[in-house]
DNA sequence: AGGATTGTTGCATACGTTTTCATCGACGCT
DNA sequence: AGCGTCGATGAAAACGTATGCAACAATCCT
């Protein structure tokens, strides 16, 4: 019986009252038990919906978040992504996805598109949007919520992992299992993450007392990462681990040295990585790794934007999930190590 | 000078205009060289873009696309969603991303909730829809395309690769190779995907004399396949090939088997996959496997998709791609194939 | 019993845009 | 000069919903 558009005032001409009662009905406002029971036989009948377009029109809520990603190649945030989604829908909202490539002023262009949509909050994962941007945005009243991502003077909330607790961590496993000669291939020294991670485990090692480590920027890209790995290996004195900044290189750093320079991990030299992506766990690659509790940041993420939506004078929070250190297979383990 | 909420009619008050002056401007439509002049320039000052709600409302057009979509895990997906995206961004569409479970009432409830928002069209990428739904996506005129799954009797449109011709591919390739023992852990036999790809396998097994190969359902899970390859491994007479139905259930097979039950892989058994994932490339696989075109599958999917928008009364079409086998190292190659 | 309170209901307005319609001026033609 | 044509423009209606307001009924209290 369902026919093209169906409006609340078909719905109350069925019912046979006014189309504020039917309005009332589905907003949860107040009716009487007679009129909800009416206004629900002839949606029923009728197929009826509310147009959450014309609703968002009126009230200001679109129950539309934004969600800027960058790439998807790293398995990282399409699981992140997955569990945003499911977590923002429980709550009554949905997500507008956009890819947006690397380059800044793409990224400011593609946010202002967003921001017709009058999208109640946009959550940025592994993106850095300009301080132009950041102030339209709070002019707007549209919390802005980074995601595995902070960014210094903007004064935006972020959710990220411990990276320079991390980064410590890290290197205090590789010096326990009395690796004497660590390098490091880098995250993207342009991101707080990257920068973070690489700070914790240089500053580990200094305190230690060890030499500064051979170190290059794998800017989060497989390619890039592989090849840092051969010239670290071929160089004078080639590393006996090499702690990677994020998974997703790691992956390709095994990958070049296992396969392409008979290099034995960890025979030859140690692996760790970043994130502990579901294929770190695979028995190809079996990565010791730091993990980002993806589900802890998710629901810190969806907690700090609602709240902030809800409560539009509430003040921005960054917010550091701590994650344990997984050990597997890619990196010698000390002795004793629990 | 941007402030809170700036609507065409304050843009119209600065320019001197009437607020229909503006509208004109910013919906192309005509308007002397200096009233648009006049409007951009107030636009520009005030920072005014317009409501893309509000202009849906009055147009009957949000520009939104649905997308739902079961699970991320399979690397195959996040890949399609990225190009997707900006597909449509380049059209101006914009993705609203719904995550449906695999519970074929949950993906009702979630569609449902989809067309509350008055999307222009719905791409599903891996999931069945009830009939009931399909009827009224097209009593509301709203198109749905189907990505990489088929629907018998739905006559919805549909793009996915040409399976059943890639299964025979796949079948040629192994019997060329002199496989004696073929066996076969299938994609889930609930989805046409699954289930073409099969077919065209065993028909091709067939057509060629041999005997129908040992089968089990993979489910398209990583847990599900490995079973399946241990338990054909463990049989009385273990094969010598396994066709695998996806790639991401092939890297499970080939994980467990080299890994946790000391196969080799080619030399004790050829593997083959389909979908040629990034991943199925990487050193550590190297995998053998049919490639289904994304980014063409992609360019068919929005081209159908917006074709049926822009004239509702086209007809529906099952597109199909036809694919390449690509050679790598996880299977033995017949002497002098090309 | 009568007034105060509470809960329900319908009317009308508003949200920000597009689009029809009529008006108007300018322009070209005979 | 007068008439028809055309492009530009503003006024006003629509899209589908939420909500303030006033009217009203019912209930409660003393």
């Amino acid at each position: 019986m369902s026919d093209a558009k169906v409006t609340s005032l078909d719905v109350a001409r069925m019912a046979g009252v006014s189309q504020s009662a039917v309005s009332r009905v589905f907003s949860g406002a107040s009716a009487s038990k007679t009129t909800i029971a009416k206004v629900r036989a002839a949606a029923d009948r009728l197929g009826y919906r509310p147009n959450r377009l014309a609703r968002a029109m009126i009230t200001g809520k679109s129950r539309i978040i934004g969600l800027v990603v960058a790439y998807l190649d790293n398995q990282f945030y399409p699981l992140a992504i997955e569990r945003l989604s499911q977590a923002l829908q429980e709550r009554g909202y949905h997500i507008l996805l956009i890819m947006a490539g690397n380059s800044p002023e793409g990224i400011d262009a593609v946010m202002a598109d967003l921001m017709t949509y009058q999208v109640d909050g946009i959550i940025t994962a592994s993106v850095a949007i300009s301080s132009d941007l950041t102030e339209r945005c709070s002019a707007m009243g549209i919390p802005v919520v980074m995601f595995n991502r902070g960014q210094d003077g903007s004064g935006l909330s972020s959710i990220t992992s411990a990276n320079v607790e991390g980064g410590r961590k890290v290197a205090e496993f590789l010096l326990a299992g009395g690796h004497g000669r660590i390098a490091h291939v880098a995250g993207w020294q342009g991101s707080s993450t990257g920068r973070d991670r690489t700070q914790g485990f240089l500053a580990a090692l200094a305190e230690a007392g060890a030499s500064p480590p051979e170190m290059i920027d794998g800017m989060y890209d497989r390619a890039t990462a592989a090849e840092a790995a051969r010239r670290l290996m071929e160089g004078p004195q080639p590393p006996d681990a090499i702690f990677v900044g994020n998974d997703h290189m790691a992956l390709a750093v095994m990958d070049r040295l296992r396969h392409e320079m008979g290099v034995s991990v960890p025979g030859d030299v140690s692996i760790v990585g970043y994130d502990d992506v579901p294929m770190a766990a695979w028995p190809a690659y079996d990565l010791t790794t730091l993990r980002q509790p993806v589900n802890r940041m998710v629901e810190a993420t969806v907690d700090t934007l609602l709240a902030e939506i809800e409560d539009p004078a509430r003040g921005h929070e960054k917010v550091e999930i701590t994650g344990p250190l997984i050990i597997r297979g890619s990196a010698r383990v000390p002795r004793g190590w629990t």
